[in-house]
DNA sequence: TTAAAGGGTACTGATTTGGTCCGGATTGCC
DNA sequence: GGCAATCCGGACCAAATCAGTACCCTTTAA
């Protein structure tokens, strides 16, 4: 199955967890006893948010994080970038001349790049406000849920 | 960043090489030596493809595989699917209950799931057919080409 | 009957990942 | 000005996962 780390799930429980209470800052700590993750795995966290710019830290006493930006221009692609690198499927991708072994008789790297764009234009469509919405059972979501052909439930 | 297996970007490549050729099955070794690939392993690949009902199989002397439909009734999802298993981006999904530790503290389950949705979407858009052709330099793609905002290639 | 081919399972080595820890830098408070 | 709280940036280790290989069995055409 396509796999996304832990920690990006991670991520999303503790930025969904600092959406909750008044604008000021969360010291990492805090956050850890909130969400029941180890604090060392949510500081790692919130410093890799923070170098991509989705978080912003204050250091010294009373620091702490805040969301950089609202909850809803913030998408899952860009926590995903942030903890994970960048989105590709394969390693068979523009970034990477030459790591392919069967370069000569590989003519489908732009194609992986194609499937590439097509996953990352879908997880731009998830904002972290999305994630954060309790999610009533199975509704059939009115605006944002992508056109899906009948037979999907078997992938 | 989001990883495919390297089995899946295999199969690709052996399921590109059976489309050339005369309508004839193909054994195992034979599509090995014309991928480059190790034949253990181009072996194992057909065996998870067929077992999907990806490739028709024929045991027996003059046996071997061929494509079960046509390559543009095959979509990646279905290889993924086929290779990797059921296509989804945590563990944290339907089908898994109560391996969530945080679970108290997760109302957002059914919401990684809509991002699973999304992308199965995406992964079943683009056919086998489509990875076979073959794809001139970087063109803005007429149709197939998802919508995408301008700050994209960040990610 | 024989040989060619797929079917299934188990094993191993390497890679990746999750998680932890430490010393240093920065800043507010007493 | 000193102290304490907090972030910052690494390095590090154990565990899980994955790719690849090998073996033996079943099936089937010649």
């Amino acid at each position: 199955m396509i796999r996304l780390s832990k920690l990006t799930d991670y991520a999303v429980v503790v930025m969904t967890a600092m959406m909750q209470g008044d604008g000021g800052p969360h010291t990492a700590v805090s956050l850890a006893e909130r969400t029941g993750l180890p604090a060392p795995t949510v500081s790692k966290i919130l410093k890799l948010l923070a170098r991509d710019g989705l978080m912003a830290s204050h250091r010294g006493a009373a620091g702490g994080y805040r969301l950089a930006r609202a909850p809803d221009a913030i998408n899952v692609a860009q926590i995903i970038a942030a903890i994970d690198g960048p989105i590709a499927l394969t390693d068979c991708v523009e970034g990477a001349p030459g790591a392919c072994g069967v370069e000569s008789l590989c003519p489908r790297r732009g194609n992986w790049d194609r499937v590439n764009r097509a996953v990352r234009g879908a997880l731009e469509g998830v904002s972290l406000a999305d994630m954060a919405r309790p999610m009533f059972h199975d509704p059939v979501l009115p605006k944002t849920a992508p056109a899906l052909p009948a037979a999907a439930d078997a992938i």
